[in-house]
DNA sequence: CAGTGGTCTAGACCACGGT
DNA sequence: CCGTGGTCTAGACCACTGA
């Protein structure tokens, strides 16, 4: 790894902006196994003395790096190869609880919760929930984590009625469903990707911009009343969700 | 609009860094309606002159609105809104063909070739097709656009021998898989998040870094077979996935 | 304490867009 | 042509980590 940096190469023909080129050495070296998760990268400063480039551009090309989760800076400690991140993998096509997953596999579970009580909903849930003009909302905002590592936001709202008493709810909400003989039988869910925010980076402990997996649910009893809409952001790094399809029929794809 | 930037409030008690304010001012002023789709804002040297900060902090701060598709820049031109990009819905658990999805909403349907010939297998594609020594191996690599805005980059591979004459393929694949009596019938899928690498946010035309959708597909015949195996990325912004949920069943959840 | 990343500045040149 | 965003520099101070 020791010619990574040698300037060299930075004598710009035309092989684009500097930090792109910076950028694109350190990915090629991190893909081919030069730099393996751990190792640490000289400081910044270093960096930018033996490229010959500026401190500024340095960072700009370690940016998208760090964003994307390959690299891993600590202040006043250096940059480092982010340590492998095992995926997870989830059954898309399965109503199951994060706790009851995570449990089945044999892994710790532990939930932070943000806030956790009865509420005057907001439009938004008043349209997913169906609630009158009166009815209140319990609100569940938390962060979930495993062995340590936190794995998703989750921002459930549920009608006060179906959950009376929010602070009640420890680990498993949908425990405390069943309990009340409350439990959802079928949902469904819309999942796109974003780029979080500073705020939500920060929960998950990821930097700002990375990407998440936006999981917003919609579950229903068997009368077909709708007992919780979820929206739930997932570290893009961290999970996959697995799907099963099967051939569309022909009735169908004629229409 | 007008007093977005003012400077007043950047007399910086302890509300954070500089960049992160005016990001959250922004932010703020887009969702509250203030700042519309199509509005333009200040040159980045205005905002500059207006705030009191330099321009390279009122870059950073900008800089995050643009990955996340909030904002976008035109060389020349200024920075602006972006316009609401109207979301695709797309069932998730029905396989369908990106082609016959589209025509059934009657959209136009694009399709850019960036590779399209046999090769000698990666050892990824060995694995995931289950090919042999001397086997070789279709690519079909294109960009999918839909009324000009580009969605998604799919990369397939496919066995040589299902598919011995990739340049045949035009529009659908799976039109093509079908006429050969290829046409699979189940798949698995992957699905996660990552940000997008400065090739493919161009080849999608977005900023780098933005979110995308990864999802990863392996295509069965009735025989068990595989027949397709799909690496795509689509933009996080355009695409949203659903999928319907069922309640595991108590057998399931015990083992 | 010395070294790290995090923030910020003032200024410069370039490539491109629209007039 | 002028104004825009895109790139780049040299230097500064801060907050934090680890020895």
């Amino acid at each position: 790894m020791s010619d990574l940096f040698t300037p060299a190469a930075f004598a710009d023909p035309n092989s684009g902006p500097l930090y792109l080129q910076l950028h694109r050495r350190i990915a090629e070296a991190i893909a081919a196994g030069d730099l393996r998760p751990g190792d640490s990268l000289p400081s910044e400063r270093e960096m930018a003395a033996l490229t010959g480039l500026s401190r500024v551009t340095v960072r700009k090309g370690v940016e998208a790096l760090v964003a994307s989760g390959q690299l891993v800076q600590k202040r006043g400690s250096g940059t480092f190869v982010a340590p492998q991140v095992e995926r997870l993998e989830q059954a898309l096509s399965l109503l199951t609880s994060f706790t009851e997953d995570m449990q089945r596999r044999g892994m710790q579970v532990e939930s932070r919760w943000l806030a956790r009580g009865l509420h005057t909903p907001a439009p938004e849930e008043v349209m997913a929930l169906g609630l009158g003009a009166n009815d209140r909302v319990a609100r569940l905002e938390r962060v979930r984590s495993s062995d340590g590592v936190p794995l998703a936001i989750e921002r459930a709202s549920l009608p006060a009625r179906l959950l009376p008493d929010p602070e009640t709810v420890d680990a498993s909400l949908y425990a405390v469903l069943e309990a009340r003989g409350n439990r959802p039988v079928r949902a469904v869910q819309r999942i796109s990707a974003a780029n979080l925010g500073p705020k939500d980076a920060d929960l998950l402990g990821v930097a700002t911009g990375a990407a998440g997996l936006r999981i917003e649910r919609l579950s229903y009893l068997p009368s077909g009343q709708v007992v919780e809409f979820t929206r739930s952001l997932y570290r893009g790094d961290a999970y996959d969700f697995a799907v099963e399809l099967k051939l569309a029929p022909e009735a169908e794809r004629t229409s």
